[in-house]
DNA sequence: ATAGAGTCCGTACCATGGTACGGAGTCAAC
DNA sequence: GTTGACTCCGTACCATGGTACGGACTCTAT
């Protein structure tokens, strides 16, 4: 019933390295092997790559997706903790959307100023010179 | 006149070893030498390694702050260079906002399922594990 | 029985933006 | 003239998430 290597990563769509890599940052638990030394995966290894991939698509890294699949198994008294790091990985996402907008700001001043005054030098280059008449909002801390 | 490198590092905050990694990198050049080996730096060099540090700030990669450099002193010429700089920057970040908004939908309806279903099983490791019947724009590739 | 595909392993490497180490030489003040 | 701080260099290392290499071994179909 065992699954190799190459059969797993298919399934997965993921790299056939890509699964040692995970069973040695432990992602992935060390399957049985045959007397050759071949791995022989589990069939539910797939779903568990796949847990994996989605995890990533939602931002997760894989040090917080390892925490995930240890709560994965365990009964309901988990939830608190995986909620926990849903509620974290929500704020995380919240700073980083507010940097993002906060440098989207700066930018949009300074191509604005770079349309409007045609100096010869370019006022972004200003800018990032230090020049404090511009884009104010830049310069903060 | 010229400054050793914990004096220019002091000055513009950062590390005597980011000082020789930015030259090792090509965002220094690289200055001129006492006999002794000692660097000396002109005194711009601190307003060059805070136009860097800015334009990090700005979410710029090394790679592009070295374009930026390299158009900073040219004339006028330059500007519209610059300005394409920043507005694929500006690209950048609508796209990476775009993304981490679906994120965010995707773990806040988890959260929400998670809050109102009070199943025996998680509901976000359900959804992490594949069930399509919770978060179903998780799912989408 | 043999060819070709698959798998094994350790290790090195990619990009990113630095930081740390250690031994040798130098500078300035006392 | 010696002490202590500074600087030099090459190199290795940190985290992140993998990918690539190469030689040896194994599995399967014909």
């Amino acid at each position: 019933m065992g699954l190799r290597s190459g059969e797993v990563a298919r399934q997965a769509g993921v790299n056939v390295e890509t699964l040692r890599f995970y069973e040695r940052v432990g992602i992935l638990p060390p399957p049985p092997r045959r007397p050759s030394g071949y791995r022989e995966y589990p069939p539910e290894t797939v779903d568990l790559v796949r847990f994996v991939k989605r995890a990533q698509e939602l931002g997760f890294s894989l040090r917080e997706i390892r925490e995930l699949l240890a709560l994965r198994d365990a009964p309901q008294a988990a939830a608190p903790a995986v909620r926990r790091l849903v509620k974290q990985k929500l704020e995380e996402i919240d700073r980083k959307i507010r940097d993002l907008r906060a440098m989207q700001q700066a930018l949009n001043e300074l191509l604005c100023a770079c349309r409007t005054k045609r100096s010869a030098a370019c006022p972004i280059i200003q800018s990032l010179n230090g020049d404090p008449t511009l884009a104010k909002r830049s310069r903060r801390k």
